[in-house]
DNA sequence: ATCCGGTAGTTGACATTTCTACTATGCTGG
DNA sequence: CCAGCATAGTAGAAATGTCAACTACCGGAT
C-alpha cells in the first residue's frame, strides 16, 4: 500500500541550512552596520535615506504615498509616519493630487536634496567597504542575481 | 602636476548599484514574508524563533545574555528585553551564573521546545518556498557563500 | 586591601514600527 | 444615478527597538 498523503516536512540539509543562516545573520549585520554609519554621519536611517534615493530618481523628484511605500516594500502605514518626520524635518512635502482625490504626491525639497548628496558618499564608501569590496565580482554577482529572483518571487505573490 | 591627494568617491557602476539595491529589496522583503509567516502560524517573531532555535542548540539549553546577543547580532538591551517578553510567556527562563556573579544563565523551558518544535516545519517550508526551492543548488550555494564572506568580515571589525 | 578600567546585564525614556480601524474618493454594474 | 466594493491615505494605540545611564561584579596593578 503506499503511504497516505505526505505531510512531512522536508527539512533543509546541512548545507542549505547554513546558507540560509549566514543570509540572515549576514543581512542582519551588514544592514545594521549600513544604518549606524548613516545615522553617525548624516543623521538619516536607511530607509529614509532610501526614501530620498527613490525620489531623487522620480521626474519631478515625486512620488505618490503608495508608489513609495511600493518601492520600499513596506506598509502604506509605516510609510506615513516615516515621509510625517520627514516633512517636519523639512525634507519632503506633500500636497493633494490633482488627478485623484485620494492621492498624495510626495516631493523632495532642496533640503531633502542636499542632505542626500551630502550623505551619498559616505554611504557608498560603506557599502563598498562591507559588501562591494570584500566579495568579488563574481561573487557579486551571483549574490545580486541570487537576490533579484528572490525578489521578484516575493513581489509575485500579492 | 597631479592632482592632490584623492578623496572622491568612488561610485557603485550600475551592475554593482544594482545588485546592491536587489539584495536589500530582497532581504527585506524576505525577512519580512518569513516574519509574517511565523506571526501568523505560530505566535513568534522571526528573532524569538532565532532565540528558541540558538537555545536548542546549546548544551543544556541554556546559554548566557551575552552570548545570546552576540548570536544574533543584537545589542544587549535588546536582547534582554526580548527575554524578559519570552520569560513572561513560559518560553525560557533566568538565573544567576554559578561561576560569575555578573553573568544570567538564559535556559528553554519544555514550553519553548514545544513551541519550536511547533513553528519549525512551517517556517522551514515558508524558508523554502521563498528561498530554497525558488534558487538552482549552485545559486544558494553562492548566496551563502557570498553572505558568509559579509558577515565574516563584519564580525571581525567591532 | 583597594583602586580602576573593563565586562555583564538591566532599566526607563524615547523613537520607530505594526496593527487595526477609520475617512474619503474612485470605479463598475444595474 | 447610486450601491457596493476596492483603493489611498491617515491616525492612534500597542508592541518593539534604540540609546544613554546606571548597578554590580571581575581582575589586574599598586
Amino acid at each position: 500500500m503506499a503511504t497516505t498523503t505526505e505531510h512531512e516536512p522536508r527539512w533543509l540539509d546541512l548545507e542549505q541550512q547554513r546558507h540560509w543562516r549566514d543570509f540572515l545573520d549576514g543581512a542582519v549585520r551588514l544592514t545594521d552596520a549600513l544604518g549606524q554609519q548613516l545615522e553617525r554621519d548624516s543623521g538619516l536611517s536607511l530607509s529614509e535615506y532610501e526614501v530620498l534615493v527613490r525620489l531623487s530618481e522620480a521626474p519631478t523628484r515625486t512620488l505618490r504615498m503608495s508608489e513609495l511605500a511600493d518601492e520600499l516594500a513596506q506598509s502604506r502605514s509605516r510609510t506615513t509616519h516615516t515621509i510625517r518626520r520627514m516633512e517636519a524635518r523639512g525634507f519632503v512635502e506633500r500636497r493633494a493630487c490633482k488627478d485623484d482625490g485620494r492621492g498624495v504626491n510626495c516631493t523632495m525639497t532642496d533640503a531633502g536634496s542636499a542632505r542626500l548628496e551630502a550623505a551619498a558618499p559616505g554611504h557608498v564608501a560603506a557599502v563598498r567597504e562591507h559588501l562591494v569590496d570584500v566579495l568579488s565580482e563574481p561573487q557579486l554577482r551571483a549574490l545580486g542575481e541570487a537576490m533579484a529572483v528572490v525578489r521578484a518571487a516575493l513581489r509575485a505573490r500579492r
